[in-house]
DNA sequence: TTGAAAGCGGTACCAA
DNA sequence: TTGGTACCGCTTTCAA
């Protein structure tokens, strides 16, 4: 068992203090180009690398970002933290993913103990409503974005989608199709009351009134989405089209639908929200209000970065536009 | 901002040493019970948490995992890594993962990266063939264990499937339908190998013979399972069914049967691998071979854990058996 | 240009 | 039962 080379080993091996190498590798003081190479020769023949602890404890960072997400299995999530840690590694940092399943205690609980272990800063995902532990990190300093969550009564940087946008579009390319009566899917949660705001909104404008059918279901599963498709497919008032508030969601209503025999996009529309991989592989393929998935990593993990460097005095927020991605789901009723 | 404790102010606070303080937070060495309530005491007051890079820098555990998967939008790993952070959080871990898009170069890069920051311990989802960085790391006594992958030639603690079985499972299913000329889909993996080894088996002692049409992949995804469906929908020999060796690849080959025009199950059953979520959303819902997902991350993450404790001496290798789950895209040929 | 030494926040051995 | 202190591996003054 060979034991790790240290900056004393190298030290040694080339005849000057350990101050000397610490300068050399980290590229500060004076050193002479003949030293610097000597230097550098050691650590090569003994494979040296740096012990990130040390270096964490003298306060430098610790390249490492707490990512705390719902659910990783979820796709929309999957391939966020993806792109997140994408971009991440391009920027030298490290990620730890962390699970909350919307339980605020998950979140506490994470945020206390990637603390303990010096992360440099957090990206949430995970978006709760009442986000006093986080506060606490932001008095501290402590860098802290959000992505994919909206939370605009509180003072904290992050990326989201314009939801009411979203809800928008997705109405008005329905009522475009000329469907009447639109019912929704959706959790209640902070960012879905919004796209149902922007779906109102389009609905007005458009002398159209708002689904009888509605109610909040409890979670964004296939399953979720099945169940109160059946309802609404059973319900006095049956929709023409469907508008769910994730693609999961819109999966599930596809079920639905062809479990009561309505063919999809002939009887019904069905229109996701996401456009994730369940988009192009449920039958027919999901037309969907699309999120940059791709551009949301991007941009939080640049936000995050460069709040640990200081640069990102200011809070900022930066919102992205969805569209609607066309495929077979939806169809003219005209 | 509130600067946050250390063990200073802790043992300043209570009228103690340091190492009185360490003492009772580890509950090592006998401390007075007066004394234990005044520390814990103080620990509440001051809301000191131990600043766990100066324990590990003193040896103690990070008590952090590297988990280097291939791709986390995948739904198979991102299910995977799900089960794996489940259990990791049970038993006090978190992970940091990092996507390994298969290239080995990637891989070797996070090996010495995350070694650089103190990870207890590494568990490899990607699976290469040539692991001679690994074999580093096992020399140097930092434990490591592969879970979903297997190699056989390689002494290396890990949890795997049975892939040969799985072959095996699903030439039996579809010859027990009535089947006689099936096509395969595959990348050129070792565990695919192993599956069409299993496969071939299974149809040598019922006399079948394998595809005519078998050529290997070069990714698994949606679009390269459909690229080759269509090519052997359109050669000499059409077969009746297809196995592909993954859900996602399965994916694909409905979407070729459909824009052939050819009906699935009717003149073409497939069967899928893995069961994740895509089999139970695509159209017909996948006939598949299921991987115990949950029970690989458990089993993994407990692995990891008794080797980092030092329990696990001796290498051991878990293997797990699939099974198929019928669902509605095989059917009976007779 | 280089090095000695004082930390960073803990752990653990040895005395008291 | 408690405390003093050396040390983990590195960074950073401050002198030389």
């Amino acid at each position: 068992m060979k034991v790790n080379a240290t900056i004393y080993d190298v030290a040694k091996a080339a005849n000057v203090s350990i101050a000397t190498v610490s300068k050399v590798i980290n590229e500060t003081g004076h050193i002479s180009e003949k030293t610097k190479r000597k230097v550098h020769q050691i650590i090569e023949e003994l494979d040296y690398k740096p012990n990130m602890m040390a270096s964490a404890l003298m306060g430098k960072q610790t390249k490492t970002i707490g990512l705390l997400i719902p659910d990783i299995a979820n796709p929309f999530f999957s391939e966020l933290a993806r792109s997140i840690e994408d971009r991440g590694q391009e920027l030298g940092y490290n990620l730890v993913i962390c699970n909350t399943d919307y339980k605020i205690e998950k979140e506490n609980k994470y945020l206390a103990l990637l603390k303990q272990k010096s992360v440099d800063g957090f990206i949430l995902a995970s978006g709760f409503e009442h986000l006093e532990e986080v506060e606490k990190l932001i008095k501290e300093k402590t860098p802290v974005a959000i992505v994919a969550r909206d939370f605009p009564m509180f003072s904290i940087n992050g990326v989201a989608l314009d939801d009411f946008m979203g809800g928008y579009q997705a109405a008005s390319y329905l009522i475009g199709l000329g469907h009447e009566n639109i019912d929704v899917i959706a959790r209640d949660v902070w960012s879905n009351r919004e796209r149902i705001r922007g779906f109102k909104q389009a609905l007005e404008e458009n002398n159209r009134k708002f689904s009888m059918n509605f109610e909040y279901i409890g979670e964004s599963t296939v399953e979720a989405g099945k169940a109160i498709t059946h309802k609404y497919l059973s319900s006095s008032n049956i929709p023409t089209a469907i508008f769910a508030c994730n693609d999961l969601l819109a999966a599930g209503a596809l079920q639905a639908a062809k479990e009561n025999g309505v063919s999809v996009p002939e009887r019904l529309s069905v229109i996701g929200f996401d456009n994730t991989l369940i988009a192009r592989i449920v039958e027919p393929p999901l037309t969907t209000i699309g999120q940059p998935i791709q551009s949301m990593g991007k941009q939080v993990m640049d936000l995050i970065v460069s709040m640990i460097s200081g640069e990102q005095k200011e809070k900022i927020r930066i919102t992205l536009l969805p569209s609607v991605v066309e495929r077979e789901s939806t169809n003219n009723r005209m």
